[in-house]
DNA sequence: CTTGACCTTCCATCTAGTGGAATGTTTTAC
DNA sequence: GTAAAACATTCCACTAGATGGAAGGTCAAG
């Protein structure tokens, strides 16, 4: 397989695929006479095991040292350190909704304050500088 | 005031703001006989107010061009603008969220279904390549 | 035999800064 | 008066996760 018919399978661009090559994520394939990339099956296998990691918000760091221990015989090592990463991208992402949800009632309430009378106001507004009506920042 | 005093005052550090003359969201300062940047009180406001726009998650392409329009006469262009540009960023806001909503659920189903037997499993769940229980990638 | 589709490598770009190097200046301390 | 600390300056490189493009080699079909 080159890295074109790999892509298409996987639903991946050729260079991506290099890409996680050159990051350690795919390791460094077959090459041809001309030097072209040559995939097995199982690198297609190693690929979707990839996208479904980056796809659960996994780093490309995380998913290299994943990867390092798909080769072990037992499947413990593997899952228990999937189930640590997963865990711990949980806790990230409930943090980042957190975040997130905090940043949408400012922005609305930036909305309700703007062009509103300066009494009225909560916090932070936007104002033009050059009108002398910068108050509350 | 040096960049050092300015960036005390808005909470900045000297090479931010040096990013953000850089970028063109400051203006670039007179300078002292020896080349330090010297600053105005009408510039640190300009400050805070960028500070205030990239808090609100404005980007800094973004506050650039709003920061362009600081010193037009009156309030109703920037305030026009920064309004369009609170509400788009409310929208891409609100739109991350769901994105981050969904992804915990796909994490918390990923919880569930690792290491339990095939049959139970919903979805893509990381699986050992070599034990060929990857099965329903 | 040449055109087009594919492959190779390398360099640059994006965000929003941050880290560090090498060097110059001002202020403080003795 | 001088030496060192604490500031300032510029420039280059790095972060994540690719993507865009250039310059060139290879393969199959018309």
């Amino acid at each position: 397989m080159t890295i074109g018919v790999l892509g298409a399978k996987a639903g991946v661009q050729p260079r991506t695929i290099r890409f996680y090559e050159a990051k350690g994520l795919m390791p460094p394939p077959q090459r041809s006479q001309s030097g072209y990339r040559l995939y097995s099956e199982q690198d297609g296998q190693r690929l979707q095991l990839i996208r479904v990691a980056r796809s659960l918000g996994l780093s490309v760091r995380d998913v290299r040292e994943l990867m390092a221990t798909v080769q072990h015989e037992n499947c413990g090592s593997f899952q228990g350190q999937a189930a640590r990463l997963i865990v711990g991208k949980l806790e990230q992402v409930e943090a980042k909704i957190q975040e997130m949800t905090a940043l949408k009632e400012e922005l609305q309430r930036a909305i309700k304050n703007l062009g509103q009378p300066a009494a009225g106001r909560d916090s932070a507004v936007l104002e033009c500088a050059d009108c002398r009506c910068l108050g509350d920042l």
